[in-house]
DNA sequence: GGACAGAATGGTAGCGATAACAATCCGGAA
DNA sequence: TTCCGGATTGTTATCGCTACCATTCTGTCC
């Protein structure tokens, strides 16, 4: 059935491909290009033997679909987008992993942005990615601009916004409180007879989730008595291993007795752990120190790190999943609230007994 | 000059501006499409006024430009793909932020994918990539599966292999030797009196980096007399902190009398010197340890861990560059080798006279 | 034997933008 | 005044694919 008055050769060259098209794979098989295009969807109706005879020509020509025309007729763009803060932090990058994962085999394709903390990049970024018409969009926190929020009230794609709980949401949440997540950290390190709390964080409220944890620190240790908190606010978040370093040293010259230091995350509690040992004192036996995020690095380093344990890499699924919902369902979604959980992690450095 | 007939509000429902087209806006001021069209771009003709008025529209009905449908017309995706083995790694993150940065105000977007440090699945990426026409590609490393370089091949776009110095170039390298990085370590490492050289990396070959730099290790360890080399494999690349900590002890327990363990990371090698820490070795004076890669970790760990400094992210950012320019020149480009830098980074894990 | 359901395939008309070319307008030079 | 060139805007024809509907061809049932 092959087109015998144009024959090709199995090798095309690079110029040629450039410029392959389904019509062409159908005018050499014989068909019609619609019978091609259904030949690459599984639940199109082709006889499987025509499904055979395309396909062996698609491998002989060389030929690979052209979704950006096919997205502009079927009106399926075929992307989800997501925006986290930074790709470099572990934390996000298991969420945009949870993300891919959920993704795979659905034919959807992941466009990642990263918004370096600032709601104006994420605005940017929003317009840049709803130009693509992305049939769903996962944010990290609830702090939009209002432009960003009218685009995406106007886009009418399903939003899900994960890792905290905004007050304002604008459909789905997957997430949890950040506060109370550190408070439940405050209370359990108070269970252990520790009194003197110090807080390490950064400068601004860039970091609407580090904002939330330390305003937790201090409304629980305002409640169980042992207020104020001692709190050193140091760098602009998200703050690195080397400013928890610093800042531990700060905190420690302002309030030489503080008992127990928790960080804004793992980085900077690790940073402060490494600092201390360095100045030749023992954790936790002179000072006890905790994170937050309960990273790799955590469970390795000696000693070990108290923490917070997240489900990132959940987040980032369950919001994938809960986006897959509501593209199949006709791209309407529930404005429901999926809490993801969080545990705290006793370890080595905050444990009394010393190590 | 608007049109009057069809009075239009400030706020434009959703289930309206989904299809909101650019010729609806260009009937709304009351010019053409293809005005509007120019107008969204900076180089065009369109005189201030009427380019203001468009704007004041745009804004007005929300509307958004749709660059699936551009792209097809002007045969111009707008897209970048990369492919990087994780995106957990900060090493590899460090990468597409490289690439990120270097693409932005270009007007291209990056489509990124993580391979897993698999072929296979790189393969499977990079149809699905081509699929969405980029118009040029970033690859990590050169192993590549013969249809992967068939697709590539054919689909004529620039491709910029990165992270090593394949033997088979498919266009332009931007990286490194990885074997002769880790030659520089032990030869580093040599000089400073050290003789018994142990060195821990994964089981497998799929992460090829890994295997060129224990490959550096053999053979220098072996031109300096000093051989053979030590080595203990554990885990499936890429190795964790935890496997890294499991592996030294293996080492030890094997070749009791290693002065000094060079791990295919930093993460290893991180998991090595706590492990040694937590059984009460002292790092660097029962046992020295040095990794790869020169992470966050290595500079504020305690003892510091000397390293291999490498530029991921410059390799990233040089990658985009090199393509940015491949891309404006036509989409040719030169099969040249960026060789980008990397440095023995000497600290206290592997310090003689102790810390 | 004719009608008909169902499977497989084909034809046509867009999807929403842009390339390419045509048309219009304007002021200044001849 | 007339003509010309540059600036600005409009018209038309795709880009490569898929939705939608029409058509063909079986085999089955009464």
């Amino acid at each position: 059935m092959k087109n015998e008055d144009e024959p090709k050769d199995k090798r095309v060259k690079a110029a040629d491909a450039q410029k392959l098209t389904m019509a062409e794979v159908a005018k050499y098989v014989g068909v019609s290009a619609m019978t091609v295009s259904r030949a690459f969807r599984q639940d199109a109706s082709v006889s499987e033997e025509t499904r055979k005879r395309i396909m062996e020509a698609v491998d002989a020509l060389g030929y690979v679909l052209d979704l950006s025309a096919g997205s502009l007729s079927s009106r399926r763009s075929g992307f989800i987008a997501a925006l986290v803060p930074s790709i470099n932090n572990s934390n996000f990058s298991d969420t945009a992993r949870g993300i891919t994962d959920a993704l795979e085999n659905t034919g959807l394709q992941l466009l990642l942005g990263y918004t370096d903390y600032s709601a104006e990049k994420e605005e940017r970024l929003i317009e840049a990615m709803l130009r693509r018409r992305p049939e769903g969009i996962i944010l990290t926190g609830g702090s939009h601009t209002d432009r960003a929020r009218r685009m995406l009230d106007k886009a009418g794609i399903p939003v899900v916004e994960t890792w905290e709980i905004p007050e304002e949401p604008i459909n789905h949440v997957v997430g949890f409180s950040n506060s109370e997540a550190m408070s439940l950290l405050v209370r359990a390190l108070a269970n252990q007879g520790y009194r003197r709390f110090g807080y390490i964080g950064g400068t601004t409220a860039r970091d609407t989730r580090g904002s939330q944890r330390r305003s937790g620190f201090l409304k629980t240790v305002e409640e169980l008595g042992l207020g104020p908190g001692r709190v050193i606010s140091f760098g602009v978040p998200p703050i690195t291993m080397e400013q928890g370093g610093q800042a531990v040293v700060s905190l420690l010259e302002r309030w030489p007795d503080t008992e127990v230091v928790l960080c804004v995350s793992d980085l900077s509690a690790f940073g402060a752990i490494m600092e201390c040992k360095r100045r030749g004192m023992n954790v936790p036996v002179d000072i006890a120190i905790a994170g937050f995020g309960d990273y790799e690095i955590s469970s390795i380093c000696h000693p070990s790190i108290t923490t917070i344990n997240v489900d990132c890499y959940g987040i980032g699924q369950q919001a994938a999943v809960r986006l897959l919902d509501a593209v199949h369902g006709g791209g309407s979604m529930g404005d429901e609230i999926t809490l993801t959980g969080y545990k705290v992690v006793l370890r080595e450095s905050t444990n009394r007994g010393g190590t």
